[in-house]
DNA sequence: AAGCCGGGGCA
DNA sequence: TGCCCAGGCTT
């Protein structure tokens, strides 16, 4: 399997940035933004922070709101927390060179089984089988191991099947290689078994199981959340907060939200929990704020369904509700540099 | 072992 | 609508 997988790879390799460097700190990055994230929506990303940050030191002297704002869109923020988080005791602990090998990158926050093995084999020849998604496709297939691949059990008996395929003087080219021979021939979904390299030595092609195999468990439903956000103004400026650790989006900003277990939300009660913020609703601006825009907004575990209360305030709030809520007003210039959540985004996009 | 954590592309 | 994506952390 090996020799097919690198021989196929020169031929139908991409040509991406991360795959022209060995340093440690590039291909970090590049795996940090790469998990559960596909090269297309992960390469501009990667461009932007080498830009930004080309060095750890210069990730490490950011502020975190502004590695969370160049995140913005990418989701799984605590990826960006722990990758700054890293980048401050890489410099910190170790003068700025990352760990050598997969056991020292190992204790790295945010550096998992995948991501270690990824950067020991690609910036340090040591010779670690990555195991991820295309992996445990590719091998299931090949293999025919019918072991349910969300279970975390079955890892043991894929990574062993990895390790043992691995030629240990070309691991980085057989890690890339089955990699990207997941991402593009042995597909989810129709691959291309006609033209494939290991058609015949192929246990799911051979007994006509291709469809069936990887076997993965499904995810238990989402639940649904009803947000009531209230949008208060204040002459030009906007009210939002900091969202804090325990649910999602930590570190990133929104606004005050009532959370309810009902799509709709009475006037009525939006007036009292404008009061209970002690707002005072300009009433001669009450009728233009109305309809209050809905937007559906779909997480990997949770469905959101997100009404915008728009509320023109007589007054600043008082103090003390800044203090208790974290609310602050925000100008245009500033609500555009603070990370917020796809769903924020769009809102503010839909009515500016 | 199970739950939690985003967003986008595709069939 | 459901599935998948160069997964990892917390409980």
């Amino acid at each position: 399997m090996a020799q097919e997988l690198l021989a196929w790879y020169p031929r139908h390799r991409r040509d991406l940035p991360w795959r022209h460097t060995r340093d440690p700190y590039a291909i970090w990055l590049s795996e940090v933004i790469l998990q559960q994230t596909r090269v297309a929506q992960g390469l501009p990303y990667y461009l932007d922070f080498l830009t930004s940050y080309p060095t750890v030191h210069d990730l490490a002297a950011a502020p975190e709101q502004e590695v969370l704002r160049h995140w913005q869109g990418l989701g799984y923020y605590s990826r960006a927390r722990n990758m700054h988080h890293t980048a401050q005791q890489v410099v910190r602990e170790f003068g700025g060179q990352f760990p050598g090998s997969y056991a020292g990158l190992r204790q790295l926050k945010g550096v998992g089984p995948y991501t270690a093995a990824a950067i020991a084999s690609f910036a340090f020849d040591e010779a670690v089988a990555v195991l991820d998604g295309n992996v445990f496709r590719v091998l299931a297939r090949v293999f025919g191991l019918h072991a349910d691949i969300a279970a975390p059990s079955s890892r043991k008996e894929f990574q062993a099947l990895a390790d043992q395929h691995l030629p240990p003087a070309h691991a980085a080219d057989f890690n890339q290689a089955i990699m990207e021979f997941g991402a593009l021939q042995c597909t989810p979904a129709k691959p291309d078994c006609l033209f494939c390299p290991l058609q015949s030595q192929c246990w799911a092609f051979q007994h006509g199981q291709v469809a069936l195999l990887p076997v993965k468990s499904k995810a238990k439903a989402s639940r649904t959340r009803y947000f009531h956000y209230l949008v208060l103004r204040h002459g030009e400026q906007l009210y939002l907060k900091e969202r804090l650790a325990g649910d999602i989006w930590q570190g990133l900003y929104d606004f005050a939200l009532a959370e309810t277990d009902s799509a709709d939300l009475p006037a009525t009660e939006v007036l009292r929990h404008v009061e209970a913020l002690g707002g005072h609703p300009d009433t001669s601006r009450v009728a233009e704020d109305q309809p209050a825009p809905t937007l559906r907004h779909v997480l990997s575990h949770q469905k959101l369904e997100a009404r915008f209360h728009a509320v023109a305030l007589a007054a600043a709030l008082p103090a003390a509700t800044l203090r208790t809520t974290g609310l602050r007003a925000y100008s245009a210039a500033e609500i555009e540099n603070l990370p917020k959540p796809v769903l924020i985004s769009n809102y503010l996009a839909k009515v500016s």
